[in-house]
DNA sequence: GACACGTGGAG
DNA sequence: TCTCCAAGTGT
């Protein structure tokens, strides 16, 4: 949960999972489906299948023990490099250094290293493992992130209270929040497309799941036509509409940004029955709730819905 | 190595 | 309002 994700923002979703799954075993007699919809709203979704895969191959392959070591973590599904040795640190005690985006901050400031991100991370883990092998590997894993999390913070780093400020050759330039330095990023393009809002002749949503791999897998969405540069006419959106008829636009526009691209969503409203694809169901409004719904597909409905009135 | 992959809080 | 970025991983 925490790859990529604040502590602040994980927490509620933590407590909930441990709540619901407390061990391996139950997280992996659970469906998939379940563990997406608890894990609605914290986005990168791949990490939900991965964390059900993970618990399924430790319980059926491992015994229901993870393996203590770090080349033996690797191997599971949603653990890379990092989270392999923050286990294998924390948890198993075995002498080796993780490296997150904190370790990777303090040691740039730390050595004032100036070579850009992405590519100075490997210089960035030597620094961090070159003040040999820790006696309390957990601990000075967990010291450094914190370090990073609390003082030496992305921006108004906190040097006055930093044990290591001493030692710092970014606080030498007058500048340590200057570091680590990184590519410029490049601008996002913007995506369109036109959403279908289909309701049926007792007032139900037609929603279906869309795919296992790929942005939002495995989540519910309202169907709609191909995300692109150039959204696709009203005219040719209702040719190709999966189902429906009958349409009105819905004034306004839905936009979301994602990590690499912008999107504006126009919706459509028309009526339909039956079932044109295996994944799609009808469904009330009020049981919404009961659906893995990324935050993209609930700006559509609070869209429509609040242009109903 | 580069890119895809979400979301919300902070400044 | 807008940019940045967070206990990264998989392809």
């Amino acid at each position: 949960m925490l790859q990529q994700t604040t502590v602040i923002t994980v927490g509620p979703y933590y407590r909930s999972f441990l709540g619901r799954w407390p061990n391996v075993a139950a997280l992996a007699a659970a469906e998939l489906d379940e563990v997406l919809h608890a894990w609605q709203g914290l986005g990168y979704y791949a990490r939900a299948r991965n964390l059900h895969k993970c618990a399924r191959v430790v319980a059926d392959e491992y015994g229901g023990k993870f393996p203590d070591t770090e080349e033996g973590l690797r191997t599971l599904p949603g653990i890379g490099a990092y989270t392999a040795a923050a286990v294998a640190a924390i948890a198993f005690d075995r002498p080796t250094v993780p490296v997150d985006g904190n370790i990777e901050r303090v040691m740039a400031r730390l050595h004032a290293v100036t070579e850009p991100l992405p590519g100075a991370k490997t210089r960035l883990a030597e620094l961090a493992r070159g003040y040999g092998v820790p006696a309390r590997p957990g601990d000075f894993a967990q010291a450094l992130m914190d370090l990073g999390a609390t003082i030496c913070t992305p921006r108004n780093p906190t040097c006055a209270l930093c044990p290591l400020s001493k030692h710092c050759d970014a606080r030498g330039t007058g500048a340590p929040d200057e570091f680590p330095k990184r590519l410029p990023k490049g601008k996002k393009p913007t995506r369109k497309g036109i959403v279908y809002w289909v309701e049926d002749s007792i007032g139900r949503i037609y929603v279906r799941r869309r795919a296992e791999r790929g942005l939002l897998g495995g989540m519910m969405e309202f169907p709609s036509t191909e995300w692109e540069e150039r959204s696709p006419s009203l005219a040719v959106a209702k040719r190709d509409a999966p189902v429906g008829q009958a349409w009105h636009r819905v004034p306004g526009i839905v936009e979301h940004t994602f990590t690499h691209f912008h999107l504006e969503l126009s919706v459509i409203r028309g009526r339909g029955e039956g079932h044109p694809d295996d994944s799609g169901v009808w469904i009330a409004v009020e049981e919404f709730k009961d659906l893995a719904l990324p935050t993209l597909m609930k700006k559509v409905a609070g869209h429509v819905l609040s242009a109903l009135n």
